[in-house]
DNA sequence: GATGAATGAGGGTTCATTCAT
DNA sequence: TATGAATGAACCCTCATTCAT
């Protein structure tokens, strides 16, 4: 008998590692031998999960979406209100589960990738437009639909940027910070005081 | 005899190349040989004017930021009052010279690099200290110093934003748009409707 | 329990797949995962049943060597006259059974390793000689000694040419041109119109 | 100023090495490194004056045929009589520039690859068809084209066949015996008592 | 100043082989 | 017996860098 069921356990143990590897040593440093060195496998393991380098990013990419996803949409789950509702988003992008330095290294890595990859592309504009219109969804209950357009745009354009601020300044935008400036940001796009905002915030 | 003046023109050339190189093929793609190739110079050109390829990509880095300060501050000059100035700071950073695809790209995968090379570190701080600090100034004159800080903040976030916006999503993201977005965002962060702003731009 | 007589039946299958990929890919894209997997069983069967990929391929060698030999010996073995036998040389190498792409690919592939490998070389010294020989022993019965041998030197070498040739060119060199070549080269061997030979051949 | 006409000489360099390194291990122990280095030369020249190993290979193949075709162009050309051209088309492919240990390992390591090697197919061909023309052409000379035609394709076989054993016979296949060998079969394919051609080869 | 030949380390990948199950 | 997970050497190839010219 084989060893059963080692699959998924190495291919989670690759891609964490990959994930550790581009945290420290970005994506130019992450070369298969560092990330199967950091995942304590033998150099061949990479390719007998996968088929390529590429798979292995493709996944690992798919692993960080999952993990800000999850986050986001249990936190949508439990909103009562259309205002809970855009709350639970900035918290959901903004949880320590997602917010973390490992997710915002490689997130930025990847997005500067995905001009050039076709794959990539496809997956970011799954997201992309996943997450946008569930913000839009809850927008659109409290004003009009090209209104919710224009603002839930704005919003995800702002955590982007804060997400990017992050990547080269990770000491001066903690997740905190980040909240804070989030919710301000949101309390002026829908005309309510921040405070009001981040009171209704938890995590 | 040695020609003289040709450095200039050869690290010119060498950085023009290597801008271009970024927007077509990605960092990844931007090899020494394909720089010097579209740079119509050979290979050795590189090192005999730059020590490395690091220091080709940090000159290029530079003058990255030199194209988008340059029309920044040479309209923040010729602004009258600080709500022009403001305007200008987002003009600035969103003028046909500095929003192009191949600034843009380049300036993506630079910032993904940042936090893995001290001398990107060092020039990225420099300029974003510096353009910050500008609009700061600006800031100031119309409302409280901390007011203004955390304004100045949110709005070079948001600028960053559309930045990577335009990375990925070129089609959706055209200057046009960007400054539409950009300067609605003003308008709510200085409590200004977004029209008024909107009418004082030029370019 | 041990299932008995498992590995006549295990080797049989690892050669008979070796020798199909060897033919659909040549040695070089016959690797011990191709192989298995074509063999339909795990990976590692293959070192369970050889020593090595090499004693595989002897084995495969000997195979092929052998399906060649059994249907020349047979051949042999009912002919009568001495004539007969020279022609059942001819028929037994280039049978039906023998004379199979497969068969073909694989043998010249083999003659390729022969002066980089030992154990092959000794495997097509065995069946060279032995096979020369009894070509030996029926032209004896018609010529002197000496005359015999090197007519059978130049049997056999024509016949390889033969299969060199089958080997590139499938589609000019089928079994009826084969046979009609072998049998017209050994009229002309023997002082024989073709015809007369042709005609007694079968199968 | 660079090193000029270096290029030429690496070729050569690269392209002989290949020969050698075929002759003492193999194809399959033809590797870059085992190729560069018998070159005298650093591994990555191989893919400096070649796009690829195959490159190389296919390379190494022209120069192959070239060794073999300019010498047997040369004889037919010095040849006056139909004869005379029959004889030279044998002596051409047993000289002793062609007949070589090196060529003859490297030619059945080719022809091996041929099946699975478009390219080298198309080379194949093109060599195969015009050396069996040339034959043709002479032997069209001295009977009826149908018979020439049938002829022609019976020797270049038998002379196939003869390399075909130089590569596993060294020591009992010197190009003396293979001149004899073929001379005899050419006096039984043309009726006329091999020593009588044998006679006009030289060399 | 300028070329591109040359180097060798390191990249991703394949593969024969071993071994725990 | 049989599996396929695991290893690590070796493969081909790319690349930044140096250097003779």
């Amino acid at each position: 008998m084989p060893k059963i069921g080692m699959e998924k356990l190495r291919r989670r143990q690759l891609v964490n590692a990959t994930l550790e590897v581009i945290r420290d040593h970005g994506v130019a440093g992450a070369s298969v031998s560092q990330i199967s060195a950091r995942a304590g496998l033998a150099n061949g393991m990479v390719h007998h999960y996968f088929v390529d380098k590429d798979a292995l990013f493709e996944a690992t990419f798919w692993e960080l979406l999952k993990r800000m996803s999850t986050q986001l949409f249990a936190l949508l789950k439990g909103a009562k209100t259309p205002l809970d509702r855009v709350n639970a988003f900035v918290e959901g992008n903004l949880s320590s589960e997602s917010f973390t330095p490992e997710n915002v290294a490689a997130w930025l890595a990847f997005w500067a990738q995905v001009p050039y990859s076709p794959k990539l592309q496809r997956i970011h504009n799954i997201i992309a437009h996943r997450t946008e219109a569930a913000l839009f969804r809850a927008l659109g209950q409290i004003m009009p639909r090209d209104e919710a357009s224009r603002r839930a745009r704005a919003i995800t354009i702002f955590i982007d940027g804060i997400w990017l601020r992050a990547a080269v300044d990770i000491d001066g935008m903690t997740r905190d910070v980040a909240r804070e400036l989030a919710h301000e940001f949101l309390g002026r796009q829908l005309g309510i005081p921040a405070a009001t905002c981040t009171r209704s915030s938890h995590t």
